[in-house]
DNA sequence: TTGAAAGCGCTAACAG
DNA sequence: CTGTTAGCGCTTTCAA
């Protein structure tokens, strides 16, 4: 034995094998009625013992569906989308369909490519988590014979969106900054779109709810927004942030990380001298100290209902609603 | 536009649309000889205009082969998963596979559905992370009609395995704690199996190059092998351990996290008091402090290795050899 | 250069 | 109860 030497036997196999036609066959294996027990027995124990298995891809080409799933994500470095492909796994295999798993790493035209190839295997639905802005390609989307869910990061209201209520997160996550008694916020945010084809949806939504936020908050709050890549960098204004108490509000935990470690090696103490928030709440996190404040998405859920939504949508329903799950702040250490 | 009301269509629409028959629109389609430049153009500019797009699962059909390839994983918590899962992909889609994404949570039953499952869906290969352990299961592996590649845990001498010395690399984690001045040295290892079909070969290949290094180790080393779950209530043996310098070798990152995490809440001081070193190097904890000393695997290159003799195998090559990659020793400031 | 026909493996509809 | 036929969408002969 060495992996793979088998040799596959179809239906048409089986039928000569049994003396019957390929219609008994197939009334046996799904045993449907019409068929005497005898021949079923029969078909079935031969189709046992030689290992039959039906060819699915055969199958769904009479049936009209594959069962099978598109993901689209942009890698799985992020726990939230290692979170979130399992979830969606979890949840489709358990309602018989399998995930194909595509990443984009970020780049738009990957983004489109992968559509593309996954449309041509007819899957029969596509999760989305998109990070492409352009009107042709949304209407290009709209033209597919699938249904398309878009996750985490929305698209356009022609789509259903599963996803966090990005604006009012970040507004939390002001105001719990500032209920733990700080004047002084910095909002580390990602870099604006560098092309007009990036679909920066949540991040912009994130950032509007911390500027309004931080408006609401009315003069005695001084603020800052960085969002440039060399943010450690721009951090080495610390000097300035020590005087008083300071924090900073990061766009993401892996960021708060490193910000913490920069902090560290300047001999900057945390939360004491700074504070820092994180976004997204890593489970790993939850182990490490300083225990991390941040704010926690429903990965799970999240990719449940984009399941749910789009199985919806395979049956036809298309009365869908949005899914806008519950952020959670989770108080850590370091503010 | 709603998402998904497009109509899909065929070669055969375009061969009537055409007035042609479908051998003249595969001819153009994919741009064989025996067309005439006129007839191709034509074809192939209603094509574009009406969006055709080839229907992969019938050309499968007929080709024989689905550019699939079955990915059979735990989970995407742990990171080494969710990176080689990445990886995979990456490497598949570059050479123009996909990937049919499952997740077994650890359950060896559930592992033989996904199996069974992707050899229904007539994948070309299997990137199979078993932790199932059955001679009956290995026989039927070998009996499919497609390669299968082991990766992580090894099955058997009969598939093809790609991952790294476990053994060597438990004895250098060993040999690394020693050279630091430690003389006293835990080891937390997984629970041994709880059932007989449960495939725990990493686990045991990592204790038992543990146990080696620390007998030749000699006579001045004293040593623990816990492999409970309630291994943190066992650690509080830790005033003993406090007596004297120890360090405790996890067979996980994560679990070197909960031990720190229980360390300090005990108010033991990592290095000074109690050393700990992990296995896996999870690369977000490098921004973590303190940072964990642990060992290292090239997820990255395992999962391109993977799809690498996957498809040698596809395309036929017999004359595989494992590819055992090398880990290595990231020093931290944990140790 | 093009068309017609067969077939991949399966299911469904209609006869018998 | 069972067989035959047609067809899913494509590719691949083999004729014309």
């Amino acid at each position: 034995m060495s992996g793979g030497i088998g040799i596959a036997i179809t239906s048409k196999d089986l039928a000569a094998l049994c003396g019957v036609s390929q219609g008994t066959v197939d009334r046996a294996l799904h045993n449907r009625p019409g068929i005497s027990p005898k021949t079923r027995e029969k078909i079935l124990e031969t189709a046992a013992r030689l290992g039959y298995r039906v060819d699915q891809r055969a199958r769904s080409l009479v049936k009209g569906r594959t069962m099978t799933l598109g993901v689209v994500l942009p890698d799985l470095e992020r726990r939230f989308f290692s979170e979130i492909a399992g979830s969606i796994e979890d949840n489709a295999r358990q309602r018989g369909y399998f995930i194909y798993l595509t990443l984009t790493r970020w780049d738009p035209d990957e983004e489109f490519t992968c559509v593309e190839r996954l449309a041509g295997m007819q899957v029969d639905a596509l999760i989305l988590f998109s990070v492409r802005e352009d009107p042709l390609y949304e209407s290009y989307l709209g033209g597919l014979s699938i249904p398309v869910i878009t996750v985490g990061n929305r698209l356009s209201q022609a789509f259903p969106f599963v996803g966090i209520d990005d604006y009012a997160a970040a507004g939390d996550a002001v105001g719990y900054i500032l209920s733990r008694g700080y004047r002084r916020i910095l909002y580390l945010s990602p870099p604006p779109a560098l092309h007009d084809s990036e679909n920066i949806y949540a991040a912009s939504r994130r950032l509007a709810g911390c500027i309004d936020a931080l408006r609401q908050a009315g003069r005695g709050v001084e603020s800052w927004i960085v969002d440039t890549p060399d943010y450690l960098m721009k951090l080495d204004m610390i000097g300035f942030i020590r005087e008083r108490r300071a924090a900073i509000l990061c766009s993401g935990d892996l960021y708060a990380l490193e910000v913490m470690y920069h902090l560290a090696s300047r001999g900057v103490r945390i939360p004491s001298e700074v504070g820092v928030m994180g976004f997204e709440a890593v489970d790993m996190l939850r182990h490490v100290r300083p225990a991390l404040s941040s704010v926690a998405f429903p990965a799970d859920r999240l990719g449940a209902r984009a399941v749910d939504l789009a199985l919806q949508r395979i049956h036809g329903r298309e009365d869908w609603t949005d899914a806008i799950l519950e952020h959670r702040i989770v108080e850590g250490e370091t503010l």
